[in-house]
RNA sequence: GUGGUUGUAGCUCAGUUGGUUAGAGCAUCAGAUUGUGAUUCUGAGGGUCGGGGGUUCGAGCCCCCUCAUCCACCCCA
């Protein structure tokens, strides 16, 4: 057979994943510094567990596993029935039980829920591990993902959010990504649903608006329209949309259309309040009143990073979400995320070539093979100094010098040290310097020297 | 889920209106070179042209189906 991998997976060679390590370990290393503790979670969750919570266009994502042990003769009749309802596109448990999961956030929700009573909170977790999506694979986009988050679970305070918003900046500092992070609230959009006498249609409001910059306003009233909109209520949208200006000029706008409204208010607070809080300017954080936001179950302050001078969608995302464990029958605890999208990340890293030159590792020496009598030789050295845990190789089979040195070269090897039977008698090697094409005779006695010195 | 793109050697790709034995560069291997590497020279191996079916005297090229790929929409990281 022809080996193939799944659609939208891929394989990673040294090379990359020696770049993946690297925005891993920044993430990581920002994550652990603001105080977050690691978390992991199965690959596979129940099924009822993440369904319903991303939304219907979710939901179809969602990978499913079919059961085991369908074709015991005994259960056709009834595993036929039960794909009859599949076909009518119901879930069912006696043919698939199990799914891949689809995001970090659901299972930590399932976690707190299970086991709120142990954590101490606010219960700061960070995640970093790969989430599944039947999507048609495209740019940026694939099928086998890692996501990596930031949560905190327990906690009302909005310095939480702010805090998380800054974590955004500090990590894509230090990536050297130049980024544009959007905020908003949910509770802004809600009030403006409302606004319109449009309650019932906060998700095609929302879904609509969002594309403002993509398509337009024209496109976007189009939209709203088909929804069900009449002429009055695209009218307060168009107006909401038409606010522009500084982050405080959006935010006096804001006070003056929402004065009437509860929702509205607070959303307005909440902006006020990280805004206030990270005392920055508005062109790394900046109020994007078009930001929605897919994902159902935010209710308050949502993120999202786009990078500058790349063609990439989000890279980053998240939110405040203050009653997630009640979808898993525990109720009042409130929680705020972020997400980077590390595939995303290295994707937009490599466009904009920002890695750094000295990414990849190669091991200290490579001990040529002389001949059967010189590599045992060799090979004694060679423990001696993996021993003092300088990391090299002996080339597995006798070859011309100029196989080996080509291999050394390949594999980014810095030094080559030669044994032949003349040195073996003389007690002494040959070291080359790889990259300078310089060599020294040296002795047996120091060679371990020349490395750790 | 919808629409489009591409599929030829390990990799990147040429291949004329359908016409003899399908090519190049890089890579690999061997030799010039039995102790000194990114250079050079010589030679070699490597293809069911994504798969299946059809049209034709004849198909890499045309038609149908299928698979994969990339891109866009939807949605999202």
């Amino acid at each position: 057979m022809k080996p193939t991998l799944p659609q939208g997976t891929r394989d990673f060679a040294a090379p990359t994943i020696r770049k993946r390590e690297y925005i891993l370990d920044t993430i990581k290393t920002v994550f652990e510094l603001y105080g977050f503790e690691p978390l992991e979670t199965p690959a596979i969750e129940n099924l009822e567990t993440v369904t319903g919570k991303y939304g219907d266009e979710g939901d179809k994502l969602i990978f499913k596993i079919l059961n085991n042990g369908l074709d015991n003769p005994a259960k056709h009749r009834q595993a036929k029935e039960d794909f009859e309802k599949i076909l009518q596109g119901k879930n069912v448990k006696t043919l698939t039980e199990r799914a891949l999961r689809y995001d970090l956030t659901i299972p930590f929700a399932r976690y707190v829920a299970m086991n709120y009573a142990q954590l101490t909170m606010p219960y700061k977790r960070y995640q970093m591990q790969p989430v599944w999506r039947a999507d048609r694979p495209q740019k940026g986009r694939y099928r086998e993902f890692y996501q990596c988050d930031a949560d905190v679970a327990g906690s009302y305070s909005l310095i939480n959010d702010a805090e998380l918003a800054d974590i955004y900046l500090t990590v894509f500092k230090r990536l050297g990504i130049d980024i544009e992070l959007k905020i908003n609230s949910r509770k802004i959009l809600t009030a403006l649903a409302a606004l319109c006498n449009g309650d019932n249609k906060m998700m095609s409001i929302t879904v609509a608006i969002d594309k403002l910059n993509k398509i337009g306003m024209d496109k976007v009233k189009e939209e709203l329209e088909k929804s069900g909109l009449g002429p009055r209520q695209i009218k307060i949208i168009e107006d909401y949309l038409n606010i522009r200006g500084s982050n405080e000029e959006k935010l006096g706008r804001l006070k003056t259309l929402f004065s009437n409204n509860e929702d509205g208010r607070k959303g307005i607070e909440e902006l006020e309040f990280i805004l206030n809080q990270l005392t920055i300017n508005d062109s790394l954080l900046t109020i994007d009143l078009t930001l929605a936001r897919g994902l159902n179950y935010y209710t308050g302050i949502i993120y999202e990073v786009k990078a500058k001078n790349a063609v990439m969608g989000s890279i980053g995302g998240g939110g405040r979400y203050d009653d997630l464990t009640g979808l898993f029958g525990v109720p009042n605890i409130p929680g705020v995320g972020i997400s980077f999208g590390v595939d995303r990340i290295y994707d937009v890293m490599e466009e904009l070539n920002l890695f750094p030159d000295k990414m990849q590792k190669g091991i200290t020496a490579l001990f040529f093979n002389m001949g059967k009598e010189e590599s045992k030789f060799a090979f004694q050295q060679m423990q001696q100094l993996r021993n003092n845990g300088i990391s090299c190789e002996l080339y597995h089979e006798p070859a011309k010098m100029d196989k080996q040195f080509k291999y050394a070269a390949k594999k980014n090897i810095k030094y080559a040290i030669i044994i032949g039977s003349k040195e073996m008698q003389e007690q002494n090697c040959v070291v080359k310097d790889l990259a300078k094409n310089e060599q020294q005779t040296i002795a047996l006695t120091e060679l371990q020297n020349y490395f750790t010195k």
